[in-house]
DNA sequence: AATAAAAATGTGCTCGAACACACATAAATT
DNA sequence: AATTTATGTGTGTTCGAGCACATTTTTATT
């Protein structure tokens, strides 16, 4: 009952030779009703599973994932993933696998659909991306399925039923928790602002979604009276983003806290001292200004979104499922990690 | 220079059999110094890795890993730890890999030593365990070694090089973590006390790393007013423990906040409301009592130890490095997860 | 130079799954 | 009854590493 029985093993308890054992399990035919009937009765007394390290070498495939997320060049919060890429690459080179970066600007659709076609061109068995522009997005996953390859998404998602793989966050839910720390920090009342910052609005879904977590909390906790308003912030033309940031500063009146849903909290941390400075703040993502500002406390918690092991386990969850048959998980939802000054070291490896 | 080569290919290149590059490969000698240097020029040249699914299937071994863990009746935190053995044994059974798990009881050293003594008389591949006694677990790595058995650790440390791999938190600054949450919290002063409870002070060190990183915050923050206390609470005969905590909380002071340094948080939080109803209590870890205080705030946080993370990396570990001799990472730190009443379903998976 | 001993080198099998192909037996056709 | 066609069934090879064993070549000894 426990053994890990072989082909070879199962033919010799039906009195059959191993190529017609084969021929059952793979259903392939050409087998007579007295030997089904033998082999089967074999088979539903030892449940056998076929050895994977055997099966993978006779397979003996390169297999090709093509990686599709923006350029960390336009945004650093992209940085940590193209680490988990060369990691996957050194430990499953040997393996077979190759993996190919292509990278677009996050603020363009059209970098986006031109650097897809090409990835979509080169037929890799897997295409890893991030679905930033929904409708672009979309359109690859149904290639994907039309030319057989596995397509899994990280960081955002689409809700399309071809998505192989898709990993991410809860961002309803880690607004309620960031909801849940400024209750803590502030007490029973208060004024907090919402601040939608993002450079070109690619990320409306996940800032909304956060901001819908973040009143949802304090909608159903009605012993609470907090002031909540949102803002959308970006780059107006003919100034500096920075200096769009410091004249909204300056035009509203002092505020308990202040809630940032992109990773862009800096911006506002680094003027708060001037015009509002005991708001609290809390923000999104551990790129490097983040985390100093969080280590002068002039932000008091980030909510890490762990860019880095979506990507590693996006990738090794398809590298198993092409080695080892091991099946894709569909979706899988990463843990919302609370930041502070103490904790932040241990969660950039 | 990117090609996976084979034995064959590197045969063909220098001009030799494949059984010749084998013997230059594995050092067995009997190779001629002119057939020596063929092999090894082209050595240089590609930078050969064996086949690791090859070397796998020849190797066609089932290999044991047996885990002296303690008893869940005794404890629920390792309940966890029973769900990642349970995880591993269906994801790689098929591989060879046999687990076997063997308990002991967590107030004694007699019952570990049993147990220990078992197991290693089984003769397994490696043996993980929780080295909750620290003579007793050095014996243990010293006889491993010996024996030619790999030793793995998690939850606790011993100073011992002979261990292959290693895996849990830094106390010192999950302690350190706990202090920065109530500064943050509490403001710039307050009274807190430490509350080392433990039926049988199996947890000592633990308990007096995570106080020392405690004591160390405030004492590095001189701008802080924090008054701390430390209180070790153990059963005490003829009452219960619950008793016992009662007792101990009758006779001090109302106090700002109450560290609890071991996974008995619970037991505090269910009397706090009689006692000194607006203590800011933190503990440790996912125990379904302390969930239930932190979903009814009477627990502000709770501090994550993940064993069950624990228990799923060295298996893991161990697991690759037999089947496909990747390297063993010898000492892995664990993150520290800050958990409040938004966050926590995410972490029991 | 002939033979024994030693050293070097190559061949062939194994691990388990998967599949091509050859062979055997039964059924259908002339 | 003889021959074609269909249907089963078993054998043998492949994947790459690793090692036992057989074979060849070189060196030492008489």
């Amino acid at each position: 009952m426990k053994e890990n029985y072989t082909i070879k093993d199962i033919a010799e308890m039906a009195g059959v030779s191993k190529g017609t054992v084969d021929r059952v399990i793979h259903k392939r035919g050409k087998v007579s009703p007295a030997a089904l009937e033998q082999v089967n009765k074999v088979l539903d007394k030892i449940e056998y599973k076929p050895n994977p390290i055997a099966k993978s070498l006779k397979n003996n495939k390169n297999y090709n994932i093509s990686i599709l997320l923006p350029d960390a060049e336009a945004d650093p919060y992209w940085e940590p993933c193209y680490e988990a890429i060369s990691q996957v690459e050194n430990e499953f080179s040997h393996f077979g696998i190759k993996i190919h970066k292509s990278l677009f600007k996050p603020s363009s659709t059209k970098s986006f659909k031109k650097a897809a076609d090409a990835v979509i061109d080169s037929k890799p068995d897997a295409i890893l991306m991030v679905p930033l522009f929904y409708k672009e997005a979309e359109n690859v996953a149904k290639r994907c399925v039309e030319a057989d390859i596995k397509i899994a998404t990280f960081n955002n998602y689409i809700k399309d039923h071809k998505i192989n793989f898709e990993i991410g966050q809860d961002l309803f839910q880690s607004g309620r928790v960031a909801a849940k720390l400024f209750n803590m920090l502030l007490g029973k009342s208060g004024s907090i602002a919402i601040l939608h910052i993002d450079e070109a609005f690619q990320n409306a879904s996940h800032m909304q979604e956060k901001e819908r977590g973040f009143k949802d909390f304090f909608n159903l906790n009605k012993e609470l009276d907090f002031k909540i308003d949102v803002h959308n912030l970006k780059k107006e033309s003919k100034i500096t983003f920075d200096q769009t940031i410091e004249n909204f500063l300056k035009s509203i009146d002092p505020i308990d806290g202040i809630f940032v849903t992109t990773s862009k909290a800096y911006l506002i941390a680094n003027h708060i001292a001037t015009y509002t400075p005991d708001s609290v703040i809390i923000g999104y993502d551990l790129v490097s200004e983040n985390i100093k500002f969080l280590e002068e406390n002039k932000i008091a918690f980030l909510i890490h979104q762990d860019p880095k092991k979506q990507v590693y386990l996006s990738l090794t969850n398809l590298i198993e499922f092409f080695l080892f048959d091991k099946p894709l998980q569909e979706s899988v939802l990463l843990p919302i990690d609370i930041i502070n000054t103490e904790n932040f070291p241990q969660y950039l490896n």
